[in-house]
DNA sequence: TCATCTTATTCGTAAAACCGAATGTCTTTT
DNA sequence: AAAAGACATTCGGTTTTACGAATAAGATGA
């Protein structure tokens, strides 16, 4: 049956937890690696392998802006997937404690850099 | 993260072609094994062994009723699961062409046994 | 009880997913 | 050019999944 392939493949790429937080991370907006890496508390490679995953399955995008690669989820859609399943399993996920912003995160989205403080 | 093991299984379970299309059966109320088996055209214990992954997945009941084992969805929040991936994937799974009958199936609700004919 | 029908389970092997460790790449700053 | 920061990728080894083949199990009719 080939006429599933689409969905295996994103049903695939969705059936991990970390793959889930991740994109529950994305759900803020785009967000670049060592933000993932202070919000969730995984290992840099960890999360970059899971990014790859999420990218073959043509899940997520990425945008560099200097130092870093600021990655987002491409269809919307693959949102209500995941609060269809939500519902369906009566578990919301993890509590969304943090939100945009994280105080000891270095990414520049948390951390609006006082760019003018050293001149 | 353990919040999202629900959702994983979930995920997991779904994560697969043939599981996808038995679950497109189910859309239509209780099946029999051999049902699907005529439904789809995969081989018997090739159903079973799915049917026991979603079986353990909490997705799936059984029922017997004499020979045949009538299999149906326990939580009807799961096709929104997957009606939520198909609209977001754009392809709507296999043509239904064949309605709950089956011409040439075996199973009781397809052959409404003309059972007081050899009396 | 025996034969038959429907379905479940076990077995073995090939393939894929997982993940820690190490290393490579690109960019920016000096 | 060299150093440093932010990510990506490769490389094992372990675990999990996939699935054909064979066999087992439970219910029914003779």
């Amino acid at each position: 049956m080939a006429a599933y392939d689409p969905q295996t493949k994103l049903f695939k790429a969705v059936g991990h937890p970390a793959r889930l937080a991740i994109l529950d991370v994305l759900r803020d907006g785009e967000a670049c690696v060592c933000h993932m890496e202070t919000a969730l508390g995984y290992r840099q490679a960890y999360i970059s392998q899971h990014l790859m995953v999420l990218r073959d399955a043509g899940l997520v995008q990425d945008r560099r802006d200097g130092w870093n690669i600021f990655y987002s989820v491409i269809n919307p859609g693959v949102f209500d997937v995941l609060s269809a399943a939500q519902s369906a399993t009566g578990s919301h996920g993890a509590p969304r404690t943090h939100s945009r912003k994280i105080e000891n995160c270095p990414c520049p989205h948390c951390n609006p850099v006082a760019e003018a403080a050293a001149c």
